[in-house]
DNA sequence: AGTATTCGGTGACATTCGTCACGCCGGATT
DNA sequence: AATCCGGCGTGACGAATGTCACCGAATACT
């Protein structure tokens, strides 16, 4: 529905059409590739492959398609996992409607439009402080998963386990895995 | 952005007037009381009022105002809360826009507007097998707290804690009281 | 009345979890 | 080359957690 809404609201613009919509992340480059856009309007959220996914793959196969992000949670990491992909702009949901068309307009002219809050937000949070492992025994333990699951899935002891849980619940300054995860989670750092 | 494009989209109905919008759940009732109008169409998620406590707000001092819930999740839990709030209608944001005027519409004129499919899921899942201090402690829990903590806050021991969280595992059919709070949320059941 | 069931509450016990001290390796610094 | 990191891995130990058996009160069933 709301892609609709933004849709229909597009269209009534003098110089934008909207020539194609779909509702999941793997059918986007398909209906580029049958439309040709100049510009692609991607969630992050969509079922099938996530919109930074499909950002890379549209930028990889139709580079004249630019790729605007637009999206409801503004955690610094979708930000900077959204440009290392290849997209050309990040705005939120939460932005006045009439922003949308302008930034349409300001990334076909090739600008990059960022909200600029959100980006210096992204700089001074950089790349978050998790190590590798330690991004992946969280990323389990949120979906509520037990040591012993996370050991075997990971190949790894259960000692082994606990000890990076216990590195990033320290280095988030949190008391559990859990609670640790919702907080990389909420910074973007999963 | 996304209640400006669905003000807009509804504006071009030749039926329907937006006579206002707000960003807050509390500032529902207020811009109700000036402008009087036959639909008030609420989210559910809004900073500082939930839609459904701001349905309650408005069926008991404005019963001339008829409420529609549009939200993001359907979840049991929010359907049957919306309709014990008053709200007339529970439209869900993935149908198509065209239902939205209709919905509009059929509520205006005094049907009850509910997905089925969502409406037969909460009547089979009912009101869920939890207790009230249950829901309580999954309710902390999900939050991240100790077990210490949850017990402080409630006023309670630990081990009673321990215990109201054991038999909601148990219902739940979970390992852990995370898995059992993440379970919980899903189902709408917090 | 009597009884059965459910919910809230408590403490004991075994398991799981988080922390610590330590060893190993590859890359940067000197 | 020697040294110093930082990440990865293991096991041991105390604390937090989940399960169990049990009790009292309120409610429903006969």
């Amino acid at each position: 529905m709301v892609r609709e809404a933004l849709a229909s609201l597009l269209g009534l613009e003098e110089d934008i059409d909207v020539v194609a919509q779909v509702d999941r992340g793997d059918a986007v480059l398909a209906a580029a590739r049958e439309a040709r856009p100049d510009v692609a309007l991607l969630d992050i959220e969509m079922p099938g492959l996530d919109g930074i996914q499909a950002a890379a793959e549209l930028t990889a196969e139709l580079p004249a398609c630019a790729v605007l992000i637009l999206t409801t949670f503004g955690r610094p990491g979708f930000l900077r996992r959204a440009m290392e992909s290849g997209a050309r702009g990040f705005l939120l949901k939460d932005a006045p409607a009439a922003e949308l068309a302008v930034a349409i307009r300001r990334t076909v002219a090739g600008e990059r439009v960022v909200d600029p809050n959100l980006a210096a937000q992204a700089l001074t949070e950089g790349k978050g402080p998790l190590s590798w492992r330690e991004r992946e025994v969280l990323e389990a333990s949120a979906a509520g998963s037990t040591i012993a699951e996370i050991a075997r899935s990971l190949h790894l002891s259960e000692g082994t386990v606990r000890n990076h849980l216990s590195a990033a619940i320290q280095k988030l300054g949190t008391r559990n895995r859990f609670e640790a995860a919702k907080a990389a989670e909420a910074k973007g750092w999963l």
